[in-house]
DNA sequence: TTTT
DNA sequence: TTTT
């Protein structure tokens, strides 16, 4: 009859979100996660990075865009859809998304505070201690969407 | 540190598990797998079906090519990988997948005997009666799940 | 800061489900799923059931009440909630049930007419042959999911 | 056929790991765990904690033994199994626990160094900056298992 | 108490 | 390309 799709996350956002209001009032926003996993290989620890396009519609979206920053650590659940759209050059592409359908912050509060800045290299002493996420992002930065 | 990335599907699947062995004897075996949703739209049931691609390793690979086939209902368990390759005109593209981590067939008994026909509208009376061929697969017991 | 909790099950209702109005109008049903797991053991196939206790609130009650009868398969999603109570002879007891979020019904679609019989060894032709009575749920149209 | 019980949990461990050596050299490990969920109720912010009872065996125990520890941030896979037992009185009683079938540490690096003391207030200053979670642990006391 |  |  019916079928499930379902998609569980826990990763890093690996840029802010970023905001769109479509025609209609329809807020969308979308970002990059990063979910890490790592393992043994020949003895060395290996760590493999997986990125993940995550849209959120709605009043959703707004309470993303409110609380949720480059870095910061959040549990995802949502669905997935592959949908097509037009590059530049005219050409047929693909893309998989994770819609989500809600999401709770994880991590300590004082990283959801709303409306705080974001600098990667902040010398807010609540980030000092994190770890170096988020610059490791921008050195590689190589997202593949 | 570490993150989640997980994907729960049920669904059927669109073809029969192609499977292919690679240098170094290693199994891998792939099927689209169809997720259909039903909701209300204008007073009108709309049916909206997302399709996945659905990668399996190894051993399960194999379990997969002896008992899954084209129409069955599995539930899937695994994780979300995009990867990249060249197409045929060398334009890089990237396909989202399914690598499966476990399954477990859902539904009919009947509908999972090992090495029976793929024919659509097949007749055969053993589809429409419940629990026919139960003795059968006790029989074999290879059933690793 | 928050957590998560959820609980994914497949299993079959071990019976109808037993619906109750409380004080205020509030629908609530409840039955008993049943989940198996079969292993080998000793080269034998040993098939172990775990029984789960399932709670559903208000217009997600009255549905499964509809729907759901003794022996169906569904995919039940909810959270874990543990509740003391006394029993008979005051006694302090503790019981964990999963408060249902949603469900899917799975399995052929004449298996969840509404308002059908259940009796145990039904020879209904009904349930012998998939893909009957389909139209009369277009018909009713109100299935809502 | 086959059925699915699945839990997901994302929480704060209550104590730390009580383990356990069977006869036969197996090893049990348990804890308490704590998934908190915030909502507004009549424009007051309200949290309902709900407690898990945590089970692992062998390799997973002996992990999680090494680097779990009373308020640590956890995600957590298994399933529900309910048993019985008597209790001092020879009355017999049910507890439903999750039996773990992996685990992912969650949150800061330097809450998950092995052997680290346990001192509910400590002055490290990795635990400085801590939420007060365990403290309110302490205070209310009243695990129901 | 279910189902395969 | 599946299924209901």
């Amino acid at each position: 009859m019916s079928g499930i799709n379902k998609v569980i996350l826990v990763g890093h956002l690996g840029k802010d979100p970023e905001v769109r209001h479509l025609e209609g009032g329809v807020t969308v926003a979308s970002f990059p996660l990063a979910t890490s996993e790592t393992f043994n290989k020949d003895g060395k620890r290996v760590e493999q990075t997986e990125w993940h396009n995550i849209v959120l519609w709605r009043g959703l979206a707004e309470v993303a865009s409110k609380y949720l920053q480059k870095g910061k650590l959040v549990y995802i659940e949502g669905k997935l859809r592959t949908r097509s759209f037009e590059d530049k050059e005219k050409v047929k592409k693909y893309v998989t998304e994770v819609v989500a359908e809600n999401f709770t912050m994880l991590g300590r509060k004082s990283d959801f505070e709303p409306n705080a800045p974001t600098n990667g290299n902040s010398s807010n002493i609540n980030n000092k201690i994190e770890d170096d996420f988020s610059t490791s992002i921008d050195e590689t930065g190589d997202l593949p969407f």
